[in-house]
DNA sequence: TTGATTGCAAAGAATTTGCACTGGG
DNA sequence: CCCAGTGCAAATTCTTTGCAATCAA
């Protein structure tokens, strides 16, 4: 669980609308774009600006507490770091977004990238479909 | 080689701005932004408006002669569909883009949604790094 | 002719920024 | 006390749209 103490840190002060943030972000979903977020802490009676959560999302980025993904759409969805590598499935239908990690495709990668001659850094594997819930429904 | 034809079966009328948006996809880079194609045209002394580029490459997406991506840096490139998928590798330095395809990744990728009952339906695989020529820079 | 296509300017959506006020350390 | 942090509104950036004029078939 992340706390006022990887705030500091960060550099960061530890105040109200960062560690609500940061509190939104454990929440069991895991992955936010930063409407989600606003209106999460909205409905649950937080005042807060929705500047105040793209300027925080954004220092959290930079801090490295907080990944930031471009699926397809535009948004920008945001998801705590935990220092575990994944890559994502994204269902069209739900938006829901699964994690997952796999060696195989991550060492391919690497191979490829020192077949040109390139200095990998890093990369975004995102798969879209329907999810096994919205393939019966 | 793209033409008149492609246009037809995708059921657009044959204009000479999409010609013109045809031929710069076909140039050497291969990978445009619409600011790139816009300027490619007017450099090349022909009039067009912006609105016009983008809702060409709209509805060139939409007939599947054209494919849009969602680098990193929020703009959309596209690239003409040549049918061959490919994945990218992308230089963060100079916005190079290099096309790569690797079947063990592709397997993997079914083999991934398989697992999680996911219905695969697109991906997209995204490498950041330095290509060669940066590298030495 | 006639509906498709364009140009232009204005609208939109997502995200960022300027500035004065507030608050954490 | 003092500068980082916040709220608010306005500005930016990328992309899409409405509408009248224009063009391909």
């Amino acid at each position: 669980m992340s706390t006022a103490k990887d705030l500091k840190e960060a550099g960061l002060k530890t105040t109200l609308p960062r560690l609500r943030i940061l509190s939104v972000l454990e929440g069991a979903k895991g992955h936010f774009t930063a409407e989600e977020v606003y209106k999460s802490l909205l409905d649950a009676g937080e005042e807060i600006a929705f500047a105040t959560v793209y300027r925080v999302l954004t220092q959290f980025e930079n801090a490295g507490l907080v990944l930031r993904h471009n699926f397809e759409g535009g948004r920008s969805v945001f998801e705590l770091d935990d220092g575990q590598h994944h890559d994502h499935m994204v269902c069209v239908k739900c938006t829901t977004v699964t994690e997952f990690f796999d060696p195989l495709i991550e060492e391919r990668q690497s191979a490829v990238a020192e077949e040109y001659g390139f200095k990998l850094e890093d990369h975004s594997l995102y798969m879209y479909g329907l999810c096994k819930n919205c393939q019966e429904a």
